[in-house]
DNA sequence: ACGACATGGTGATGGGGATCACACATAGGT
DNA sequence: ACCTATGTGTGATCCCCATCACCATGTCGT
């Protein structure tokens, strides 16, 4: 069997008016103290198991965050967007990356390094509570993942909860019942820990069973409520 | 205000000579604002899904943190020892406990309230910056524990892995190579995320084999190399 | 000493999904 | 138009482990 991890859905959508959700004083120290690149697609800001080298800051772009398995296998631990930093946890308890951080489009990230950035959170108590949030917030993300890998055994039951997921997270758009499809069933499989083959076969059921439809890259998810019944409890 | 921040990279043996590794100063502090209470065994400080009802502190005693899927599963996260908060992440962040924490034998613990815990952060840089490394390293074990139930879909490698953490817990004791078994199968089925049956299996080959013998609930393992074979890099 | 209950061992069975092996699409690049 | 790379659909096979079913042990409490 396979037991493997899920998805998550982070919300706490970021605004992103001038650096995160902090306040412009302390944006502008933070503007200051790092640097700021562009990377493109593809990009390893970071691999897992290397020493803290430092915090990055998704500026602009997505960056996804995985943990990979000796054998080659993956799992996408979940998906950053702008005004988000990465790495935190690491540079606080100067530890190991605990995962990988790769571009999924071209982005631009700062980058601050331990010392500074540990400087700036002992001068800055705003930033500390900061950060502080965010991993507790990364944390709880986490848990939820792996609930979501344990009370769901059967794939089908992850591929919903996957799906309701990012409904939620396209909440706010116009047409709640449709979602821009962005990866590919390799990663999707990567999301739920199952392998690229029973994506496809949960794509086709699901659309036989008129769940989803599919036009292009555009996911239509007529009945949500049919998709949520098949989320236990 | 604590230069300590970075560092302390293992397992941190909480010493337990006042209160954690809290400078003295700081932990009468905390002691004046926390209650001490003795739990019996099984019994449930709080659980997953409820709003966040203060900060925990294990004084004495051990703590089985789990989660729970709807249809009764359990995986257990991790056990905590005396010397470590619970709960910090639910209070910081305001938001719910992520897991179920269930006293494993009986326990003293500190309790503190949402309001005073935030107020004594404030306060104390020093505790502030504990907080926060604690919620890292929590962090950083639970990717860990997402990372062994993925990357082993074979339950011989899981229950290996587990054996050997083990082991290594026990690294400081005089003899290396064996550990008091204080967990029913269950109870490991739960850490590993298999069924009981399983675990009873594992037992059973891993003795046919000579990777583990049993005295009562002393487990020797007489060649740690042949264990660690099991797991792939 | 006696059930009652929690724990541990082990066989039989079945199913879900990994894996292998293809064929087919679509998109760039030359 | 071709070719290659990358993504997708789907059949056939196989194996691990969850599950069910039972029995064998403790270990309590009274």
């Amino acid at each position: 069997m396979a037991a493997h991890i899920v998805n998550n859905a982070h919300h706490v959508v970021p605004v992103d008016k001038t650096f995160c959700d902090l306040s412009a004083a302390v944006a502008d120290v933070l503007e200051q103290e790092s640097i700021t690149t562009t990377y493109p697609t593809g990009a390893v800001l970071f691999a897992e198991g290397q020493a803290a080298r430092g915090v990055f800051i998704v500026r602009r772009g997505r960056v996804k965050l995985s943990i990979c398995g000796s054998d080659g296998r993956t799992l996408i631990l979940r998906m950053v967007d702008a005004g988000w930093p990465l790495g935190v946890a690491a540079v606080v308890s100067g530890r190991q990356y605990e995962a990988t951080a790769t571009t999924q489009e071209p982005s631009e990230i700062s980058f601050v390094r331990p010392i500074d950035w540990l400087r700036l959170m002992r001068a800055h108590g705003e930033l500390a509570l900061w950060v502080t949030q965010h991993i507790s917030l990364d944390y709880s993300s986490t848990c939820r993942e792996i609930r979501d890998l344990i009370l769901s055994d059967s794939a089908s039951e992850k591929f919903a909860r996957l799906l309701v997921g990012w409904l939620d997270q396209n909440a706010e758009a116009r047409n709640p019942t449709q979602v821009k499809l962005a990866l590919t069933h390799e990663e999707i499989g990567q999301m739920i820990g199952t392998s690229r083959e029973t994506v496809s076969r949960l794509f086709a059921g699901f659309k036989k069973q008129r769940l989803i439809q599919q036009n292009g890259s555009t996911l239509v998810v007529p009945n949500r409520v049919a998709l949520e019944s098949l989320i236990p409890a």
